[in-house]
DNA sequence: GAGCTGGCATAACAGCGTTATGTAAAAAAT
DNA sequence: ATTTTTTACATAACGCTGTTATGCCAGCTC
């Protein structure tokens, strides 16, 4: 029989061959860097050959858009412990301080996440940006409930969390750049970003300071105590649509 | 006499060299993108060996580092056409869009200016980011006047001009990066910025929707039809600290 | 004019991503 | 159980990169 070209897989590729490239990539790139990111430096050190890369992940580009993935996963991890409460502007400045934890502990990551587009030769697709968009769904919902409870002037709850997501982005990436140093340093330049943004939006300067405090306050046990990695167990890891 | 050891140059580097080496590698930068920026590429387009990068700049690292220098100048030239008005949020807003088009206008040079930290293997050192964030005086002169006008409630004028930098700087990142589309794309999210950052900072709704509209309609004379090279033609290039 | 000095060409080295080729192993078919 | 098929992966090569050792020769100083 040949008329049927159902191909079903001879040799199925070694499942944990692919868990392991991306373990080691993503700890070659958190101790040493974006320039230890080698595809033979990868193969070395799982003991393979540099075609193990191809044959997973079509080449380079394709390992380090898995990394994104990964990214954004732990983003969406962080995010996902900031409890909704009465306070939905104290919400709302915590997720700016759980996107920034985020940054900050895997600043190499975050680097490749959003300035790894247009340098380096590699570039993300529009449907992995949309992926990376899809985070923000989470802080649109959030703004929903600062307009329902009157904080927010504007009800546009979609614009108001991009204003959020670039303004702290911004601030995040020249962080990491080292742009920014006393007296105007990065925790300075944060936490009056975060109340202007409020207010900015809205909210009055009394009700955005209290609440920013309030944000504060809770950073450490709903964000920086949690355990960030979703997919570093076993089981299945990230989206498989490629 | 071998005591005097005053070296006086027995044969000076050919002052044209340098020049056309940075006009080159510019030049393929905005018109191929930043893979194109290779010693051998450069050296092939103005007529010599690679051993011109390294006679001159000591390697790419200090090419892109003269070019880095040359996109804070052009930020600056683009600054120094902002009028300073009675209205001075306006003025203040129109430093933004200024900003704004000059990232547009120089894409993969505003990339390597500030996203080339930590990929691709290039940093810029302390003294380099501090030439960078010299750029900024124009601007906290600019939040002092808003200040003194009673625009702006706080009344640290450096830490607006940063909190004005990291916005803007965070959603020109992304908007080249590609990540803001329609129903928030990059001019929509800008104007409300724009706006929200003025109020947040101390203006009031109305005052600051004036103020942004006004920046907008001075932005196309001020700003987009200058001639953004100031040292593109004959004469002293840059700081020659290296 | 002689001599030193440093710019630049040539060519090599180590590394990179990628690919052609061969082999061996696992699934499918008989 | 054997054969066939198909794929994963190793090996080695190609073209590219930044960088550097070597050598020549132009130009300044004396």
């Amino acid at each position: 029989m040949l008329c049927h070209t159902v191909k079903v897989s001879p040799r199925r590729s070694n499942p944990q061959t692919r868990s392991t490239l991306v373990d080691i990539a993503a700890r070659l790139l958190a101790d040493e860097g974006p320039q230890s990111l080698s595809a033979r430096r990868i193969a070395a050190e799982a003991g393979s050959s540099t075609m193990a890369v191809y044959t997973n992940f079509g080449g380079m580009s394709g390992l380090v858009r898995e990394m994104v993935y990964e990214g954004f996963a732990r983003l969406e991890a962080y995010f996902s412990h900031v409890a909704l409460t009465a306070d939905p502007v104290a919400d709302m400045t915590l997720f700016g301080r759980a996107y920034r934890h985020n940054a900050l502990t895997n600043p190499h990551l975050y680097a490749v996440m959003f300035g790894g587009a247009s340098l380096a030769g590699f570039s993300l697709t529009a449907e992995d940006r949309q992926y990376g968009r899809y985070t923000l769904s989470t802080v649109v919902e959030c703004a929903n409930r600062c307009i329902a409870a009157d904080r927010f002037r504007t009800g546009d709850a979609e614009l108001v969390a991009h204003q959020l997501w670039t303004a702290i982005h911004g601030l995040v990436t020249l962080e990491l750049g080292d742009y920014l140093i006393d007296p105007c340093n990065a925790d300075v330049v944060f936490e009056a970003q975060l109340t202007t943004l409020m207010v900015g939006v809205g909210d009055t300067v009394e009700s955005a300071t209290r609440s920013v405090a309030s944000s504060r306050r809770r950073l450490k046990k709903e964000v920086e105590d949690v355990r960030p990695d979703p997919s570093m167990e076993e089981g299945p890891r990230y989206k498989r649509t490629v």
